[in-house]
DNA sequence: TTGTACGCGTTATCAT
DNA sequence: ATGATAACGCGTACAA
């Protein structure tokens, strides 16, 4: 048989480039077969049940024509859309930006790509955005705002959206989490100043609103009592939210109640360098006065003045796993949620000294 | 079988709760009209081709069913996304966060949403990534990634691709952009410098593939002209990474040069945080025996040993703007391509003194 | 002012 | 092994 394929045919049409790109009909066309073989083709899973010879003819002709799916319409017709939202509070804090990464890398060779919404902590907004990235078909949602009593994800989940938390968890919700294992972190901390002849130490707590909050402040406690030191209620003072000024806060709080500690584990970085602007506001120099341990070891802690002593959390691994996990559980919908504790480490840098004599 | 669903929550109306998200048709056939009236009623541009009354009674039958419009089915049709790509070099440099609040802040009031790759600096990276942007159909790209030899770019534009790059420019490409004031901001740390007392100020450039590189070292020459500062070729040196191992790197060839430069000048404050990796090496103390001034203000540059001087970004303002700039190039397609030069101020704080008498 | 009919590009389902 | 047909949910000429 013979197939007219001029050759001067050709030189011609690929000096007229398509300005629209070329749909599965065009490539069907090219290697004359209906669009629905053409479309099996292409399609790995399906490719088997189509003659390899048609096979390689379609892929040329996809390969010749640069074919490029139009995902829109697969995700119309298959109703998935290859995306997964991402809530955080902020990206600009610190924190996520590693997140992030190690979620995108993750989703990145899945061929899934994530939507980032930033709620800052506005439950009114997160509402909003998290309705906005499901109408966009989301096929699921990574999690970093959760609160304890958290009605939105309560809800969510009833209505099956599958859900994996990070960095912080819901305890009496059955959902998946992936999160740093911050009891054992500060249990090194106050050990470490336990160990450089600290005995009244002090917490300032996260808000007791979140489960890091909550977990930090509890292990606290329990370390604190483990190691045979004071257990004095005012020696821990709890922020309002994860940031500097109420680090600030309520370390003025914790000197102006005349406590006397000689160190502070902080709740976080940001609240930990809350206390650093109060040492320079009250002269109060550190380590020689007053130790200081943060938690999560964010960029550029080393270039502080001290260099901060801090729990390292392996961000990227965070997100790395949570992707993962939420891939999972797209692919298998049964699955009994799994949650995951990562290792944390301390990090000795120069805020911790022993104690002034 | 009992579906725990509080009664007198759907009592009222929806006696049969739907599982899949309402649609247009069952709006329509809720208010009793045909679907394409619904849509008129629900899209503000065709508002007006329909009955008041009926208008109420469709948004109110939207309301009811929670009706949520599908973005993809709507993609399919006017082949719009509601999507833009947003290419930078890394989330975790601290420049970015806010940049990409910035153009967030934008794109979600117009309902758009913006898919961000990270592309490492990696060439091959970044064509993957574009690709894989392109083929989810993004409306347009902002672009922070330029270099001034960057054929990849020219090759999109060829293609009628809508960018806007950001904190970069291409100098012989007409595509718009959205910078700081690079030169005002050099211009401003040198004046600030001479003012000090300083005659011998070095200069550690980023890298001369990029704009921000070249406008940077260019007006640095140009200020120490205009000053009557020594020119001396041997205090420039450039960096080939905006990365304070470079920075470092940099700031080691200068010292081992003999330049005895009483100030520097850096590219930007990743650089500038190298010269502090140096100073603590070698012993060297700043503002006595070296000032430092730095370019961009990132987050907790005021939290350094010393704290940072240096040359403030509207970052926010950056994003914003660029996103502004992407949409109207998309509503309206042949206006003619602008550009923006946000202006820029220098930040004093401790890094910078008189020199050493 | 409202309704009809069709198509966006793909895949699922059935038939051949 | 391949083809025909319908449908995903929406928007829009065109008709009424």
């Amino acid at each position: 048989m013979s197939l007219d394929r001029p050759s001067e045919l050709q030189a011609g049409d690929a000096r007229a480039p398509r300005q629209q790109p070329a749909t599965l009909r065009d490539v069907a066309e090219a290697a004359g077969v209906h669009a629905t073989t053409a479309s099996r083709a292409l399609n790995p899973k399906a490719q088997q049940l189509v003659n390899a010879e048609t096979v390689r003819r379609v892929r040329r002709a996809a390969e010749e024509l640069g074919y490029q799916p139009n995902p829109i319409a697969r995700s119309l017709k298959t109703s998935k859309s290859s995306t997964v939202g991402l809530v955080i509070p902020d990206l600009t804090n610190p924190l996520f930006p590693p997140i992030v990464r190690g979620i995108e890398n993750v989703l990145e060779s899945a061929g899934y790509s994530a939507l980032i919404v930033n709620t800052d902590n506005d439950p009114q907004r997160e509402r909003a955005l998290i309705e906005s990235l499901r109408s966009r078909q989301v096929e699921g949602l990574i999690i970093a705002t959760a609160l304890l009593d958290h009605p939105l994800l309560q809800q969510l989940q009833q209505q099956d959206v599958k859900i994996v938390l990070i960095n912080r968890r819901i305890e009496n919700l059955r959902m998946p989490f992936v999160v740093g294992d911050d009891a054992t972190g500060i249990g090194l901390a106050v050990k470490h100043l336990a160990a450089l002849g600290h005995t009244r130490i002090a917490h300032l707590a996260g808000p007791q609103t979140t489960s890091t909050g909550v977990v930090r402040s509890r292990a606290f406690r329990h370390a604190v009592r483990d190691n045979g030191l004071e257990e004095d209620p005012a020696l821990i003072v709890e922020c309002a939210h994860w940031s500097e000024e109420d680090g600030a806060g309520a370390m003025r709080e914790l000197l102006d109640r005349g406590t006397r500690a000689t160190a502070v584990v902080a709740g976080n970085d940001l609240i930990a360098l809350g206390c650093y602007d109060v040492f320079a506001d009250r002269d109060i120099s550190c380590p020689e006065d007053v130790s200081v341990v943060g938690f999560n070891d964010m960029p550029f802690l080393d270039k502080l003045r001290p260099p901060l002593t801090t729990v390292g959390v392996p961000h990227h691994e965070l997100g790395a796993e949570a992707a993962r996990m939420l891939l999972d559980s797209i692919d298998e919908p049964e699955r009994y949620p799994r949650s995951l504790l990562l290792p944390v480490s301390l990090i000795l840098r120069d805020s911790t000294a022993a104690p002034p004599a």
